[in-house]
DNA sequence: TCCTAAACTTTTGCACGCAAAGGATTGGAG
DNA sequence: CTCCAATCCTTTGCGTGCAAAAGTTTAGGA
């Protein structure tokens, strides 16, 4: 209410931006540095915890990506050796990936996401704060992917509705009849 | 400290996933919907509200793109032909960038980036509430681009540092002699 | 059994994004 | 004037991302 008022959505805005930004940078950092990219890290590391040999269609759920985009990062993984992939047999149109040996090393040795340098800076957070952060980006969430807003009863104060989302199963694998 | 809290990472992490996630599937409505993608109808923009045709650069700049990237933009809209590009005169090297007529009424009729309609659910916010997200994503940022925290003095309260941002300069284009 | 619909992955085609290399042009040092 | 470094843009090569179409395989109904 006190100061320029303009000037505060820059501000949110500029945020988001940095965030994009910064996701990206490291990401060609990583690249650089150690010949992976973010998504090809991901995939390693849900590789390297996964109980059992996920399907493509499973990976490409955990990384939330489409199928089409996950095939192209396994082309990749698979051509440099790091990832095997065998047809299903109990159901053959599944394809079953799991890491090879080098895979493996190399999932062990590659550096945190920056998902993870980040859940740990936010783990050393009080409670308190990481709570706030917590319900504001969920207020930005609602903001970002309510319907265009065209006729929308947009958000009033802070009473906004908390996520009706579905709550995403944990992170373990979908039921996985074995092929 | 009181709940669950990885929980509450997760949390954090799954919003800015979506927040991502929204603004990619954001340009593919545009896409689908008005045959442009955002980075295309932001040099629209940028464009159509230049006092005069900007250099490639200069586009680049104003969009936080590189120069390469914008080369590809631009040769879509060219081929388009919603934009011209000419060889400066003075300086040859610089090619100054301008809308067609017809670049300019789908300038004009294009509908708003998703920055823009966030903006607007800000603008209706109670100020607390905006000050309360401004704040927070500040503290996103600062987490997120520290340094590699491998030894990194984290944050322990509030009392973040505020951004020493070099202050980004005034929209207008920087010093430009007519080539 | 046969046939079709559904499930799963890959292929194709397109648009970003970037770094690095290349090409043209300019400006300044000598 | 000559030459070379700096400037500006484009090209090349690679890696996401996605939708839509295509290819396999499975499952279920007639």
């Amino acid at each position: 209410m006190t100061v320029e008022n303009g000037s505060r959505e820059e501000s949110i805005l500029r945020s988001l931006r940095r965030i994009l930004r910064s996701v990206a940078l490291h990401g060609r950092q990583l690249q650089r540095d150690h010949q992976l990219t973010a998504p090809q890290l991901l995939a390693l590391r849900f590789l390297r915890d996964a109980p059992e040999p996920p399907t493509a269609g499973q990976v490409a759920e955990a990384l939330v990506l489409s199928a089409a985009t996950v095939t192209g990062i396994l082309d990749r993984l698979e051509r440099r050796g790091l990832v095997v992939r065998r047809r299903g047999e109990r159901d053959r149109r599944r394809v079953r990936v799991s890491l090879s040996e080098e895979g493996h090393r190399v999932a062990w040795d590659a550096p945190l996401p920056l998902q993870e340098k980040f859940a740990q800076r936010l783990a050393q957070l009080p409670d308190n704060a990481a709570r706030q952060i917590d319900e504001v980006l969920a207020d930005v969430v609602q903001m970002m992917e309510a319907e265009d807003l065209d006729a929308a009863p947009v958000l009033v104060d802070e009473a906004l509705v908390r996520e009706p989302e579905p709550a995403p199963p944990p992170a373990s694998l979908p039921d996985d009849p074995p092929d």
